[in-house]
DNA sequence: TTTTTGTTTCCATAATTCTAGAATAATGGA
DNA sequence: TCCATTATTCTAGAATTATGGAAACAAAAA
């Protein structure tokens, strides 16, 4: 993953209603749900919802398809596990246990 | 991880200085760097990147310590390994394998 | 004490991001 | 076609964040 892609999944999660939507389709798995049950779950207007969907979207963070009037919407999995490994590459100049969890 | 601390992690990620910062000093390892070491590397005028450094110092991203006339920061590996923790957590509604990397 | 080096705080400006209502579009059933 | 449902785009105001120069501050050396 490049720094500019990083950038924008980061800043696709690090926003309180953005990082409450991505962790919902996280635990809910492949299925996804409809932007109308993410807004009834997390109390979002659904104009505000579209905006950050949208965001999310352009970042790669989540997928979306149609069906029939509505639109599901599901966490990109790759996408996160892509970032977790950007963050994590290239430390301490290459002493891989030097950084990792205890 | 709290979703607050994460979201503070996170937004102190989300922005092209930091993240290079964070990325410079993941690099370098635990000894990590002068303040003007920093700031000369990446070409971030003194004033930009002490701004930038306090932003990080507050989210846990990295840690000082004053040396002389010098600070020394360097990456906090716990808060960034407790970040992947948290994004991974309860994924899939605990079905593991269904958002492992590939 | 004065000077020098390194860093931070203060401040004004500029730019970006968030919010949510009104209007608009897409789909499918009657 | 008309209508109900679902979701998005448009818009503007509010709020937040980033930038960098001037000044202040901290530590060590002259």
């Amino acid at each position: 993953m490049e720094t500019k892609t990083a950038l924008t999944v980061l800043s696709g999660l690090a926003q309180e209603s953005r990082l409450g939507i991505f962790r919902l389709l996280v635990e809910v798995g492949h299925q996804g749900l409809f932007a109308g049950e993410i807004a009834t779950r997390l109390e979002i207007p659904a104009t505000t919802l579209s905006f950050h969907l949208k965001n999310m979207s352009g970042a790669g963070l989540v997928v979306s398809e149609r069906q029939g009037t509505s639109i599901r919407y599901s966490a990109n999995f790759d996408v996160m596990n892509g970032l977790v490994s950007y963050l994590t590459a290239n430390c301490c100049g290459g002493d891989l246990n030097a950084c990792a969890p205890k």
